[in-house]
Formats: C-alpha cells, structure tokens, sequence
DNA sequence: CTAGGGTTATAA
DNA sequence: TTATAACCCTAG
C-alpha cells in the first residue's frame, strides 16, 4: 500500500490553472488558412470560427476553441508585416 | 457567435 | 529584460 507514487498523467504538480502551454502544429496553422481562405467570403467581414472549427476538428488538437482561432490569426498577423 | 484586451510563460 | 506564442475574460 502506501503507493505513494503520486503523478497521475500530467507532471508532478497538477496543474489546475491555466492549461498546459501546447505550441500549435503546422497542421493547425495551415488547417487555419485553408478554412479561413474557404469559408470566409468577401460577403462575409466576420470570420465564422466556428465552421473553421469543425471543419477540421479532426485534425485540431483537443482543448482548442474558436478563441484561440481567432488568437493566433490575430497575433499573427499582427506580428507578420514588418519584422520587428 | 465574433472581436478585443490583458496576462503568463518560454526563448533569445 | 525584451519579444514571441498561447490562454483566459469581457464586451458588442
């Protein structure tokens, strides 16, 4: 008994707060493109995540939300014209 | 549901 | 310390 081995699945200290820091994949940015570069018409100023999302929700990592679509997009584009 | 802002963590 | 990448919360 006294199996005190701790560590249950994710490191040593649980951590509760704030999920863990996964840096996106090259599948995810390109995905990303592909949607947005398909769905997003010029009809259309808003950009539905959410039909990006599904559709490749199979390929994005779990735990990924319109949100953090929207996130990367912005601070990507933000930080593309003109290297600072 | 989409858009914007602020904060935290990691690397240079 | 500064810059970059990612995550969470709030507002329209």
């Amino acid at each position: 008994m006294a199996s005190l081995t701790g560590a249950h699945t994710t490191s040593p200290a649980n951590v509760q707060l704030r999920r863990k820091k996964v840096p996106w994949t090259a599948k995810e940015e390109e995905l990303l493109k592909m949607g947005v570069r398909k769905f997003t018409s010029v009809n259309d100023r808003n950009i539905p995540w959410k039909k990006i999302l599904e559709f490749g929700s199979s390929v994005f990592l779990m735990g990924r939300t319109t949100i953090d679509l929207k996130d990367k997009w912005r601070n990507m584009c933000k930080g593309s014209p003109r290297a600072k």
